[in-house]
DNA sequence: TATTTATTGATATGATGTATTATATGACAA
DNA sequence: TTGTCATATAATACATCATATCAATAAATA
């Protein structure tokens, strides 16, 4: 729970629970809802206007990161410092975490060929699981 | 405009005034409330609604093509059949559009080191352009 | 423990986009 | 060219995701 104080962020009842979810985690990623409908299933009870704040707040602090895939609503996961890209499946949602060096320097060689200096970016990969096939 | 015809969508003024619109654009990429803008501009009476059902049916229609960059509203252009991925400049918002076949085959080949049949991506790159450096 | 200040939660509001429906209009046959 | 009819339009209601407001509440600390 040093995430919070180091945040400046007191440590509430909302905020220690939210963030204990994403550490024991069963999945990955979580939009707002989802936070929501698991707190209300363990019995605790926070509003959905908390979720979305505490979500910002730990966006804001580095706990967390936000992802606006495909679809809606935003997601949530862990900020574990080393960055990596996604690839989902477009049938059974499956998310799998890359991380390819060779993409990222791709990424460098065109936007230095355009002129840019690179700063970030976005890349989500979409297919069919070998599950789903 | 054969592409109206092509498309099973009836030659109407908004249709038409919307399809030119793109077709003489001096810009790529229009969310929904710019190309309701331009038209107001240009004393087109069209209704917002009208504007975005238009785009969806075009989107539809493979006339255009929607992407949701980050910040809120997606945006469109023309369908060209030349797939392309998009360099925006974080300052002025110049958006560059690239191809770059490493990158495409580095996609494929993480795509299917997971396991995963790829049918689509999503790459934005977000930087600096060297006017705005 | 009392005081101060931040946080919470219910709800209103905002932003973007879609659905509804009465009216208007394009396509086509005569 | 005009009449008929199915489709399209436009105004507005609605839906969805998220943020702002603010009175009540809880955490930090003297």
């Amino acid at each position: 729970m040093k995430e919070l104080k180091k945040a400046g962020l007191k440590t509430t009842i909302p905020r220690v629970t939210i963030l204990g979810l994403f550490q024991n985690a069963q999945k990955n990623h979580y939009s707002a809802e989802d936070v929501f409908t698991e707190l209300r299933e363990s019995n605790h009870d926070i509003g959905l206007a908390t979720v979305y704040r505490v979500l910002s707040q730990f966006e804001q602090a580095g706990i967390l990161v936000k992802h606006n895939f495909e679809g809606g609503q935003s997601v949530f996961e862990l900020e574990t410092g080393k960055h990596h890209d996604h690839l989902i499946c477009m049938n059974c949602d499956k998310i799998v975490e890359f991380y390819d060096p060779e993409l990222e320097a791709g990424q460098q060689r065109v936007a230095k060929a355009e002129g840019f200096e690179l700063e970030e970016h976005n890349m989500v990969l979409y297919g069919i699981c070998s599950n789903c096939r």
